[in-house]
DNA sequence: CGGAAAATTAGAATGGTTCTTATTTTGATC
DNA sequence: GATCAAAATAAGAACCATTCTAATTTTCCG
């Protein structure tokens, strides 16, 4: 039981990610994102996890997001001053917010892109994000 | 005086630009914006035209952002869940967050890239708006 | 087990932005 | 120029995502 993770629904979970103590709340946080591609907000991420959690709170679910963020475990993505949204996908990638359906999509870099290439930064820049995001319509 | 602009202090700004009817709050904005590189926020927008305009609302400084931002005369920039900042650089472009002074540069793309080119979007997407934002540090 | 540190909870507070309502200014028409 | 309707502005209240505070609970570690 301290050396395994702990078995719960369908998911493993580790007893800890990248330094983080993997407490049943973040658990079941994580675990609700990594099964989710609609880049939740903390509200939905909140309601939905009330179902296993009857008892969690809204301050604990913005403490896990927190915490998963700052750990490097998921990211928080944000589209102009709507909520933030929250996504597992660590690799690089941008993100598309089709307008008509309000749906977010990952967009991958081709390959063999490195994006500072293409970009005139100012010399001596070290870059520790990057962020691109697409609006549009999917025709 | 009705048909070659307003002249005031040491710019001309014309009587409407894109369809937007240039009121003497939207004005001192829009002057204000085009003399900065430092992508002010809504309230350093309102302390500082209220020299000019000392009964100046900042309910009135976000409407005339809001216009101005809508007729495609200056550009809204977010950054994370800070307040908005607004940007008269119409050309298409980033924005690198420098996090040690706290300021933004604007950051131009390569001659001869076109951004979608190196996305691997879904297909039939039309495209309305691209936002790159950079965080890093100046070494 | 016992005490310290960390995590959680509930609700209050914060702060950028938007909304509401009343007032003022503008533009069109005579 | 006078008059009226529509647009813009002003002031402050309201909104709402997020953060903070204080109290409680849980976990870790000797």
């Amino acid at each position: 039981m301290t050396t395994q993770g702990i078995q719960n629904r369908e998911t493993t979970i580790p007893e800890e990610i990248n330094g983080l103590r993997m407490t049943r709340q973040r658990q079941e946080v994580y675990r609700f994102l990594m099964g989710e591609r609609t880049h939740p907000t903390a509200n939905e991420v909140f309601m939905r996890i009330k179902e296993a959690l009857p008892n969690v709170s809204l301050a604990t679910v913005y403490n896990c997001l927190e915490a998963l963020v700052q750990h490097k475990i998921i990211r928080q993505v944000n589209f102009d001053r709507e909520p933030s949204r929250y996504c597992p996908n660590l690799d690089e990638h941008g993100h598309f917010h089709d307008e008509t359906t309000g749906t977010i999509h990952d967009v991958k870099f081709k390959p063999g892109i490195n994006l500072t290439d293409i970009l005139d930064l100012p010399p001596n820049t070290v870059i520790k994000d990057i962020e691109i995001t697409l609006r549009g319509q999917l025709a």
